[in-house]
DNA sequence: TTTAAAAATTAGGTATACCTAAAATAGGAG
DNA sequence: CTCCTATTTTAGGTATACCTAATTTTTAAA
């Protein structure tokens, strides 16, 4: 295993690459490596063991694969919740330096920093954290550009990317704040939420990249739509 | 950089290459890479300014290359700090994962984690921490096997060997145990020592590598010898 | 169903960092 | 001061992982 195999490998996870073919031009524009590049490395993991590769169609991972990809983003999920709670990291610097943590992160130091932070089962970014046997369990959410004016709900995850990180921290949205949509701008405008209290407005952009729980009609007790 | 040269510059500092000269065989067998490895790769740290190498002679840091390593040599012993008092690692394993932890441990990573450790000075194994600007005092010590017998002394550090740090830790011994030594066997023999009280027998290759305040003669002041 | 654009692969080339084997240099023993 | 051994360097080769440019395959549109 080397960092960049570990890249991706990781890359191939968050791209859904467990459960469905993933596009090589899909790795190559998230690891912004050539196209060329990820043909010959996939060829290489393919051969390892570590994926299945269909030429010309795509690749999934194997079960050694999908054991690794899971093993890495607990490392990167841990970190995080270190370097924010005990090193006063920021949401987008605790991402940096967690994303070069997990890559040395052996199943022996993960253990022990998840009993050290006690088992925490979320990252400060909402993102559920593996258990050390690879076991996840996703709730599931919606975006928050989804949400109709009036919905009530809380917010839950956010995605991993830096400058979506600092801008949402600069508005000071936090995991699990009770949010209402009040507004929302014709053409992908922004949004204006009610942020537990405050008065907030939001990119639609932003909106796409902030998840919230589903909300469900009290009655059936089943998912709107 | 990159780890294999931040190998390099902490192999020639742990040689004396801020001092004098480091001959190539040394750092070679150290590393354990061929010589020829060694020449290519001082050749190409001397063009980038790390080192000073004159062929044929040896090396030594520069003024750049030196902080650098120092650099090194902190984000290691804060890591090792951290991994015993907080994770529960042993001497050895602390040791091992922080040879790897030290070469993602940027500046501010490492400010963070010496203030949460509440700036150690001294890392587990008794080597003084290196401060954020580079600074390093170093306490005058003499290895265990130089004591003579009747002499009392303390222990203030130990050499950073895997195989050593097991054997010491299996023995009970500790950075600041009072020790006085028992018995010195000829021939390289082992050591019998009162250590905090009790009873221990060390091997003569051991004493070699546990250093112990130097004893003032205490009219004078001055070291013996 | 042909054709054009998009995606993927192959071919050929770069840089890093290692290796072994052969040649060159240095330093101490006689 | 010469010779022998240590050490060091040079030469040539390997594997990784990237690149660009050219070719092939796929997909989707006319």
């Amino acid at each position: 295993m080397t960092p960049h195999k570990e890249d991706y490998l990781k890359a191939l996870y968050e791209l859904g690459g467990s459960e469905h073919l993933v596009s090589n031009k899909q790795i190559a524009d998230l690891l912004k490596i050539a196209p060329a590049s990820v043909s010959e490395m996939l060829g290489k993991m393919s051969r390892e063991g570590l994926i299945q590769y269909e030429p010309y169609k795509g690749s999934r991972l194997t079960q050694s694969g999908l054991q690794l990809a899971i093993s890495l983003v607990r490392g990167h999920q841990l970190w995080e919740v270190f370097l924010i709670r005990h090193l006063g990291y920021s949401w987008s610097e605790s991402h940096e330096d967690a994303e070069m943590l997990e890559h040395i992160t052996p199943p022996r130091l993960a253990a022990r920093l998840d009993r050290f932070l006690n088992y925490p089962a979320y990252c400060p970014h909402g993102n559920v954290i593996p258990k050390a046997d690879g076991q996840v369990e996703n709730a599931a959410l919606e975006p928050l550009k989804d949400l109709s004016v009036g919905e009530k709900s809380k917010i839950r995850r956010v995605d991993e990317e830096r400058e979506l990180l600092d801008y949402l921290e600069s508005l000071g949205i936090e995991i699990g704040s009770p949010v209402a949509v009040l507004a929302i701008a014709p053409y992908e405008g922004p949004l204006t939420l009610d942020l537990d209290g405050r008065n907030v407005q939001i990119s639609y952009k932003a909106a796409c990249q902030i998840y919230v729980d589903q909300i469900h009609d009290p009655d059936t007790n089943n998912t709107i739509f």
